[in-house]
DNA sequence: CCACCCGATATTGGCGCCAATCTCGCGCGG
DNA sequence: CCGCGCGAGATTGGCGCCAATATCGGGTGG
C-alpha cells in the first residue's frame, strides 16, 4: 500500500538474494501481485527490471523464474570481479579519507574477531562490508553498480564457498592485506592484494568442479 | 505490428545509438508508441529496460529522457572498459582459432588502408567491429554483455573522439599491437596492449577537459 | 500397449480507461 | 512592476478485462 514505485524490484530482488525465492523457481506474476499487495503491472515492470539486472530469466509467453547462475558462470563473475574491484581498489587507497581509513581499519579488526570466534556467517557479512565500503570509496559509480548487480547474481556461490571449511584461514590474511594496502594509500599494492584475492576464490571455485 | 515482444526497446535503443534521439529528449510513452506503431505498455516496458541500461533516466512522475553521459563519466566507462577489454583479449589470445585469427587479420589490414585513405568513418566502424570480435572470441559471456551496455553509453563521446585531427594516426598502431599479440596467441600481451590502448583513450578524453 | 492428437486450463501479453501527479501559464495582490 | 498562488493541460501510473499462447492431461486410433 505505502510502496513508492519501483519498491516492488527492490522486495523481489532482496527475496531471490535472501534465498526465499530458490533457482528455477517460477515467479508467476498473479501470485507476486498477491504476496507484496501490488498491481500486476508494478509485478511485470519488476521482472522486467529484475531480467535486465541477471537475476531473473524471462521467457516470452513462459514467465518468469530466478535465474540460475551455473558454476561456469560464477568464474565468470568472478573474473569479472577481479578486473573491477582491483580498478576500484586502486582508486579507493588513492582518495580514502581519514575517517574512512579508521572505518576499514575497524572492519578488519572485527574481521580477525570473527575468524578467531569462528562466526561464519559473522566473517561472510563483513566480507560483504568490506567489498561495499572499498568499492564505495573508490568514488567509481560506474564500476560500483556493475559489481553490485554481479554480487547480486552471486550470491548464492559465495555463500557456499565461505561455508567451506578452512575458508576462512584462507580469505582472512588476504582481506587484510587489502585493507592494510588501501590505509597505506598505495594504489598498486591494493590493486595487487584485491587481484590476489580474488584468484583465490576463482581458484576455490575452480576446486568445486573436482 | 510484426513486433516481436522486445523488438521496441531494440528499436529505441538503435535509435538513440544511432543520434535519432540526442542527450535529455524527453522520450513521451505516447509519442512513442505512435511512432512504432507499439502499446504503450510495450513502450514503457522498454523504457524500464533501457533504463536498466542506462542508456534513458527515468523519474516517476515525470517522464523518460535519453541520458546525458558526461565526460567524467565517459571517464569512468572508459576505465571499466580498460579493465575488461584487456580480461577479454588476455582470454581471446588463448583460445582464438584458425579462422578468427584470419578474420582478426583482415580486420587489421582494413583498417590500415581506411587510415591510408583518410576515410575516419570507416576506420570507426571498423574499430567498434574489432572490440566486438575480440569480446565474442573471448567467450566471456558477462564481460561482453556488460562491456556492450557500456559501448552503447559511450558511442556519443567514442565518436567525438574518433573526429579529432590526428586521432587515427595514434589509434592504429595501438590496435594493430592488439591485433598482433592475440595472433600470436599472447595473452599477457594482448592484455598488455589493449590496456594501453585504452590509456590512451583515457588520456584523450582527459585532454578535452583543458 | 504405445504414440499422437486435441482440448481444457493456466499464465502472460495487450489495450483502453480513469486517477494521481507534475508542469506551465495566467491572474491576483503587494 | 514583480512575486506568489492557483488552476488547466499534459503525462505518467494503476487497474480490469479480453485475447494469444504454452502446458498438461485425457482420449483415440493404430
Amino acid at each position: 500500500m505505502n510502496d513508492s514505485p519501483g519498491s516492488v524490484a527492490d522486495a523481489v530482488r532482496a527475496a531471490i538474494v535472501r534465498g526465499d525465492f530458490g533457482p528455477n523457481q517460477r515467479l508467476v506474476e498473479a501470485d507476486l501481485s498477491e504476496q507484496l499487495g501490488a498491481s500486476r503491472a508494478a509485478v511485470r515492470s519488476a521482472l522486467v527490471t529484475l531480467a535486465g539486472e541477471g537475476l531473473v530469466e524471462r521467457i516470452p509467453h513462459r514467465g518468469a523464474k530466478v535465474r540460475a547462475v551455473s558454476l561456469a558462470e560464477a568464474i565468470e563473475i568472478s573474473e569479472v570481479r577481479l578486473a573491477l574491484e582491483s580498478l576500484c581498489a586502486a582508486k579507493a587507497a588513492e582518495v580514502v579519507t581519514a575517517g574512512q581509513r579508521t572505518e576499514l581499519a575497524a572492519i578488519g579488526d572485527r574481521m580477525r574477531a570473527a575468524v578467531a570466534a569462528g562466526d561464519v556467517l559473522g566473517y561472510s557479512n563483513l566480507n560483504e562490508e568490506l567489498h561495499r565500503r572499498v568499492r564505495e570509496i573508490s568514488g567509481q559509480r560506474t564500476a560500483r553498480d556493475l559489481l553490485e548487480r554481479l554480487r547480486a547474481q552471486n550470491v548464492r556461490h559465495q555463500f557456499k564457498l565461505a561455508m567451506r571449511p578452512g575458508r576462512l584461514a584462507v580469505s582472512l590474511p588476504e582481506h587484510l592485506a587489502i585493507v592494510e594496502a588501501i590505509l597505506a594509500g598505495d594504489p598498486v599494492a591494493a590493486e595487487e592484494a584485491t587481484r590476489a584475492h580474488l584468484r583465490g576464490v576463482i581458484d576455490a571455485l575452480r576446486a568445486t568442479v573436482s
